[in-house]
DNA sequence: GTCTATAATCAGATAGAC
DNA sequence: GTCTATCTGATTATAGAC
């Protein structure tokens, strides 16, 4: 019966582990439809399917719920470049602003005010963030590095700002300008941005 | 005697719309720094320095003031539109898209969620924005096609794709990244988004 | 038109029973 | 841990005197 006995609460915790990944999803959900500040507490519960009160419970704050819903992005950011198949370094990177571009489109990033304070505070000190955070920009600075050393990426652009430039993919408006016009379906949305960040505006 | 009785108004009508050219200076410069959610009324009216009511005595909502704060970039940026000497379409895009990096590096671009609905249709309802937005789509939308018929930029992208990767400048990351860092000064920076943006990050 | 004072609402967070 | 009910503070907007 020792079996039963750990068993028990095992259960109980990946009840409560699912429990959480379910108000994360949505936590993401909407943070990619409305953006932090217009997203509510009570909407996250009410699409939960439970009390306000309940969600204290798991997240101490608006803040951490948001925290959540980025760490949760950064890992699925760090399981896909760790599944990425070997290719020469501008493939990989042009692989993981695709994917950036893809999660967008899918509704599934979520979007955080760059200036508020309180956030940026919470996920500063969020250590699985901002550890997620320095893996990938470790891996695809090592790949911009590669790729200018190659010849594959400008040289003369500082690897810093072009990391920059691969991140502020995931709040591009672009997407969802063209979105609305309906001339082009999510693949040709996906593939005119990835064109005008690599390629740029000019003539070949 | 008449000139007195007319002046006198028209002196009156001076100063109000000084007072209200102070509002939308204030209300701009707090919606580049904040953004429209975090942006308060009385905040506005403490830095303007009149009482809150006497604010909804010139406009009657928030969306109004973020709007007349629009009306107020978009008649900025058709006065530099205008005074543009002669140039190639891609020098004069290209003079734009550097005056809209300007103008966010000095803290005077407003950014305005995307999402909010009753924002868009404040905005959408009010014709000085509107015809403001068209008339710089439809110069800018002339420029780009001159400059794809003769070859400087890229005749593959759809011309719209272009225009709106231009004014996705106005809510770029990268700048704030890039001053936060600290390695490079404005000019720099507005250079590096500058040439990101048209020769883009793969090598020339 | 400007002010002080206040209404009305909404959202983040908590108390306390079960 | 989950619930209902509530507190607390902030925020948009307005009433009414001058």
């Amino acid at each position: 019966m020792r079996t039963e006995v750990t068993a028990k609460p095992s259960f109980k915790q990946q009840m409560l582990k699912a429990r959480e990944a379910a108000i994360v999803q949505t936590v993401n959900r909407l943070l990619a439809e409305k953006g932090f500040d217009a997203m509510t507490v009570d909407e996250v519960a009410a699409q939960v399917g439970i009390a306000k009160a309940s969600l204290y419970k798991h997240f101490s704050s608006k803040e951490e719920l948001a925290a959540a819903a980025m760490v949760s992005v950064m890992h699925r950011a760090q399981a896909f470049i760790a599944e990425l198949p070997e290719a020469p370094p501008l493939q990989q990177l042009r692989a993981v602003v695709r994917w950036i571009l893809e999660v967008k489109l899918a509704g599934d990033m979520p979007s955080l005010p760059s200036q508020n304070s309180s956030l940026r505070a919470t996920l500063m000190a969020n250590t699985d963030y901002m550890d997620g955070l320095m893996d990938v920009s470790d891996r695809l600075g090592a790949w911009i590095e590669a790729a200018q050393a190659s010849g594959d990426l400008n040289p003369k652009l500082p690897a810093i700002a072009i990391l920059y430039t691969c991140y502020a993919r995931a709040c591009d408006p672009v997407l969802e300008f063209l979105r609305m016009g309906d001339l082009y379906d999510d693949a040709q949305i996906i593939e005119l941005v990835l064109a005008t960040c690599f390629e740029g505006l000019n003539a070949g």
